[in-house]
DNA sequence: GTCTATATTACGATAGAC
DNA sequence: GTCTATCGTAATATAGAC
């Protein structure tokens, strides 16, 4: 599977181009006339392609929900504590959004006014619900403070993790910076700032 | 949408409809019809008000980084080690963000396609500057981990924190749950989730 | 202050040529 | 696959009566 740049588009190629138009003006500021001057191409040649604006949507937070979902099955159920799937997920999740940027991105802002729109909100809550399931074995297994609420620590916690799309921005071969990012997060995330005394 | 109060309205009463409307379907979601309904007076009435979509728009972050650039003032500089700064003005800035939840909410939410939500952007980075030198002086006084990116650090505590927008819903009479939250999250940012050994 | 009516523009989507 | 041209609708905003 060569990829060629392409002088035609595929619903794929023009895919790309659309979520960075969302992702710039919002889904709601751009018009099917923005995206067809960011593609290159006329308004109607989109809708060869695509049923129109909210099928672009959809294919985008599927393809964000589909690498956030993926970390969830990879983490081992039964091995060891909990914690440690914790920070598994909470690792993986990071790296799922830093390769998923745009798509991720994408997903975190939608708001609710369409079906497709609702659609991902769901998701996205079960995602977060089973997250905390995790965490609540870790709380159970005495590995995390017993003074945090854990609904609430879970929010916070990918409340963090999820403030990347707002201002991470992928640099040519940061392999090592990436690493040093997921590291800091997890690390701020379980041993906090402060200096240890 | 068709919640109808008919008092006479002034910018301001117009502004708290408008805002909660905004921060339901968006801002580019949201039309003057949608506005008018929500208020139920007519759409040539809320131009009696305001100029229009944009001037409330102006108005709801105006109000929400009044009370962000307040915390900083607050904020004692010449006393005390400056970590104890950074921790008041994160509990601060929670506190401000419950307080002025549908206004920050909004302000947080602005992506820059008018030239209101530019310079509401460009407030935000002067406001985050001020608080990632606070994080600096805390880090020269040897009271942040050695191991961190302090910039880093500061978008990933401030992340935390104004993640509370998607989830925090405000009820009538918590004062001690606010107390908790505020409590909460600065625990776990200063000294993380996981069991102390 | 609020209304109805309307001017004007922009939007999503389609038709049909090439 | 892409284009130009256009349809029908909904958007922001204004005019002028009450």
């Amino acid at each position: 599977m060569t990829t060629v740049r392409r002088d035609t588009y595929t619903p794929e190629t023009l895919l790309s181009v659309a979520v960075q138009v969302f992702n710039e003006r919002g889904y709601d500021g751009t018009s099917m006339e923005h995206l067809s001057k960011a593609a290159g191409i006329s308004k109607s040649s989109i809708y060869h392609h695509v049923a129109g604006k909210e099928e672009l949507l959809r294919r985008a937070v599927s393809r964000a929900l589909d690498g956030l979902f993926a970390v969830l099955d990879e983490a081992p159920a039964s091995r060891g504590r909990a914690i440690e799937r914790v920070e598994y997920v909470t690792r993986r999740t990071v790296e799922v959004l830093m390769a998923e940027l745009p798509y991720v991105t994408l997903l975190l802002r939608v708001r609710g006014n369409t079906r497709t729109e609702r659609w991902a909100l769901e998701r996205r809550r079960e995602f977060d619900h089973r997250v905390a399931d995790l965490m609540k074995a870790a709380a159970a297994e005495g590995d995390l403070r017993a003074d945090v609420d854990i609904k609430l620590a879970t929010r916070l916690l990918f409340g963090m993790v999820n403030s990347l799309v707002e201002w991470y921005r992928p640099q040519p071969g940061d392999g090592a910076d990436r690493q040093q990012l997921v590291d800091t997060v997890v690390h701020m995330a379980f041993d906090g700032l402060r200096t240890s005394h």
